[in-house]
DNA sequence: TCTGGGGTCCTAGGACCC
DNA sequence: TCTGGGGTCCTAGGACCC
């Protein structure tokens, strides 16, 4: 049996645990740069506000008043993924993480009514340790798992726990009950295909012919129909595998056409690129730099340039990926465009330790492992951005809008006692923490 | 005025080869 | 007028996810 363990309203839930003030009431987190809403609490999407509304739009509606909103705090959320991850860790025997705030469990060998029980348990548990509502689905298949724990969160008579068999008539009574763009892996644009060919539910999919499906549409739609017919073809071993490829970009807080902001902007992605990278111990063949101007002016020039530049050997050291940012902007950069975005992407990568143990890759720069390494371990410990390669300008239009952020609980010892956090819920969560270790 | 960021996989089609 | 057949590799772009 599959588990997958999906924390409820994730962002909004972690501001919840230490803002008790937020219970009850409609709470926005908003995207980066503060630009839309990309977490809503039960309460606000009772107001039937919508899933990445631009939160200017929200401050003028009628209920602006009444609505709280946050900042995304990601250094929050990720701190208490972890603590999720660890949690299930400590009672299962495999978990894959599949992204912030969802977890697939792998429970051989027991029984459904065993896996059930566990089910409540962690939920339970998970509440109790860490302030987080969660729902858990349960299934004989990873697609399967996901559809139940849909219900767990839709149904309320599932108490948040739901398991599906598989092939028994209560599962094909929920699929023939579903919409086929409820499926996981199922989007807009292939529902609105599958319809026209009269795939109208979860059910009619998972009876369609795979062949057919893999000719007419895609292997991966073919597959998830299998997995709703209850044959697992789906593995999440790839989670625990390398990134093909990392990505920092941002929004600028101001539209800039400045040399020096743009760069700096690149230059903070290409080192915060370049620590991903070592953090999953890879080395990266080739840097790709692109800009963005302000697609929504349509009075003003447009310009979406991007270049690719190789590096001269694979590298995992900031300095080489910084050269190849100066080197790609050069070429790119031209000054009537006002840009809105900008963003670092680290292509062709390697293992790092295979690729050292060849006596053919001396490392190109004296003690360089060492150097990174002590700039990662400080910037770990006293906060990202301590140590810059280079950057004077803090400040600058590119830096982002965060105007509602809350303090970094977990993470940031500074913040523990910033006005207008609660120190009786901080309290009380580091005492329910100390007493688990 | 103000509209996110970071991934994955797959497919189509072009370049190139014999 | 009529203009082969098959393969590989690479990239751009689409679709999906959260």
């Amino acid at each position: 049996m599959i588990g997958l363990v999906d924390a409820n309203n994730f962002y909004v839930s972690c501001e919840r645990v230490f803002q008790p003030e937020l219970n009850g009431r409609p709470v926005a987190v908003l995207s980066n740069n503060d630009g839309c809403i990309i977490a809503r609490s039960e309460e606000l999407k009772a107001l039937e506000i919508p899933m990445g509304l631009p939160a200017y739009q929200l401050t003028n509606g009628q209920n602006a008043a009444s609505i709280h909103l946050r900042s995304s705090n990601y250094e929050l959320y990720g701190d208490m993924s972890a603590r999720l991850a660890q949690l299930l860790r400590d009672v299962c025997p495999a978990v894959a993480p599949y992204s912030i705030d969802e977890m697939f469990i792998y429970l051989d060998g027991m029984t459904p009514t065993q896996c059930h029980t566990l089910g409540q348990q962690l939920r339970r548990r998970i509440r109790r340790q860490l302030g987080l509502p969660v729902c858990v689905g349960l299934a004989p298949t990873h697609t399967l798992a996901k559809f139940a724990n849909h219900l767990a969160k839709k149904e309320p008579h599932f108490e948040g726990v739901c398991l599906l068999a598989g092939n028994d008539a209560v599962t094909h009574r929920w699929l023939k009950a579903t919409p086929v763009g409820a499926v996981w892996g199922v989007g807009r644009r292939l529902a609105a295909r599958l319809e026209l060919m009269g795939i109208r539910t979860a059910w009619a999919l998972s009876q369609a012919d795979p062949k057919q499906l893999r000719k007419r549409f895609s292997v991966v739609l073919a597959r998830t129909a299998m997995e709703l017919a209850g044959t697992p073809c789906l593995s999440m071993n790839a989670l625990d595998e390398p990134r093909q490829r990392i990505m920092t970009s941002r929004s600028f807080g101001q539209p800039t056409g400045a040399y020096a902001d743009v760069h700096n902007a690149l230059r903070r992605h290409a080192q915060r690129s370049a620590e991903k990278l070592r953090r999953q111990g890879s080395l990266a063949g080739a840097v790709l730099l692109f800009l963005h101007t302000n697609r929504h002016r349509r009075d003003q020039p447009q310009y979406f340039p991007q270049t690719v530049v190789t590096l001269p050997t694979l590298s995992d050291d900031t300095r080489d990926i910084l050269d190849a940012v100066r080197q790609g902007l050069a070429a790119i950069y031209r000054p009537r465009y006002r840009f809105i975005k900008a963003g670092v992407m680290l292509l062709g990568l390697v293992d790092a330790e295979q690729h050292q143990l060849s006596l053919l890759n001396p490392p190109l720069r004296p003690r360089h492992a060492e150097l990174m390494g002590t700039v990662d371990a400080i910037n770990r410990r006293l906060g990202q951005d301590t140590i810059r390669f280079g950057m004077t300008q803090a400040q600058g239009a590119w830096e982002l809008r965060c105007a509602h952020r809350s303090a970094r609980f977990t993470t940031q010892w500074g913040e523990l006692a910033r006005a207008g956090t609660h120190p009786g819920a901080v309290a009380h969560y580091l005492a329910q923490q100390s007493s688990r270790s």
